[in-house]
DNA sequence: TGAACATACCTCGACACCGAGGTACTACGT
DNA sequence: ACGTAGTACCTCGGTGTCGAGGTATGTTCA
């Protein structure tokens, strides 16, 4: 989820790691906090893969800037892994607006639609979070009001995405 | 989490690893797997901080099974989790619906209601995923379709999630 | 002058995660 | 007799996470 985060920012514009850092703040610091000691070896593992370069510049204030900049592998890796997600960011509502608030990058409409139909399979997958033996409960039969707020929430958020996804599919689909 | 589950569902009744392991991948699998390499540790982990107890008892068809019981820490635990959560727990949406599953073990309902407030406050933060400088982004400005998702499925969700917080409040209230 | 805070980057160490693989037994079909 | 699947538990090793702490410069306010 970082990295998918990090190469997305890289992907539009260089920038510092100091800069990056609030960047990912503002987008998934809401969730959980971007630590230092997190991003900045993450940094390192994506420049050891080839996949960014730096560039020491004067600092405008204080210490030295390192001018991140995605390469060609970086920028091909980052379309790969919105074109081709592991299934956790599809499942995992987090990675999911990440991957998401990137997907614009993917140059093809209709692979942009292949991800998107990736997410509405997962979500027609009929799924509970709470079973009595094998039997999914629903929200109706549970007497435990948080349960309920559980499965009352998911539900009306499975509806709000899935009329987004259709609708966005349909006009999608019509730019083929 | 995964430690919160195990302690959640413990405490309701004594489990062997095994259908421990088929409770939490109905919890929370859909989400993301629960691999027994994880999930063993964690045993291990909560057993060795004296929160759980393990008794050998013969295996049904196969080997032997540990049935784990949670001891007077492991509950008291559970409760102090649920009656303090971590942040994350608070913020991350996964987490929450976990905490959600196992808050009918906080015996005091205006303790329970002290949680729900604490979700409360953290979804009337104003907060957006995406900033120009360091203006907030509003869904109708976006001409990524992508991210006008991400801020429209966030709006609804959060709409259902706050009704349904204030009710569930309400009849909480009520009962004091 | 001095404290506080922001900019900007870094390491270390403890620990959690998890894929791969192992062990051992039962049950069922062919 | 053999393969497959289910039950039931485990270790190992590579890797990611992250709190704590360190280094250095610039600005702001008392």
């Amino acid at each position: 989820m970082l990295e998918l985060a990090i190469l997305g920012f890289l992907y539009d514009t260089p920038l510092h790691g100091y800069e990056l850092r609030k960047r990912l703040t503002a987008l998934i610091g809401h969730v959980r906090p971007v630590p230092e000691s997190t991003l900045y070896p993450a940094i390192k593992r994506l420049e050891k893969a080839g996949l960014l370069a730096r560039e020491t510049q004067p600092g405008a204030t204080a210490a030295p800037r390192q001018v991140l900049t995605l390469t060609g592998p970086g920028r091909a890796q980052l379309r790969d892994r919105l074109a081709s997600p592991e299934r956790a960011d599809i499942t995992d509502e987090n990675r999911w607006f990440v991957l998401l608030a990137f997907l614009r990058h993917l140059p093809d409409p209709s692979a942009q639609a292949d991800v998107l139909r990736r997410r509405l399979v997962f979500l027609e997958e009929p799924a509970s979070f709470f079973y009595e033996g094998d039997r999914p409960l629903r929200a109706e039969e549970m007497e435990d009001p948080f349960r309920r707020g559980v499965l009352t929430i998911a539900r009306a958020t499975g509806e709000a995405e899935l009329g987004w996804l259709r609708t966005t599919l349909e006009s999608l689909d019509g730019h083929v």
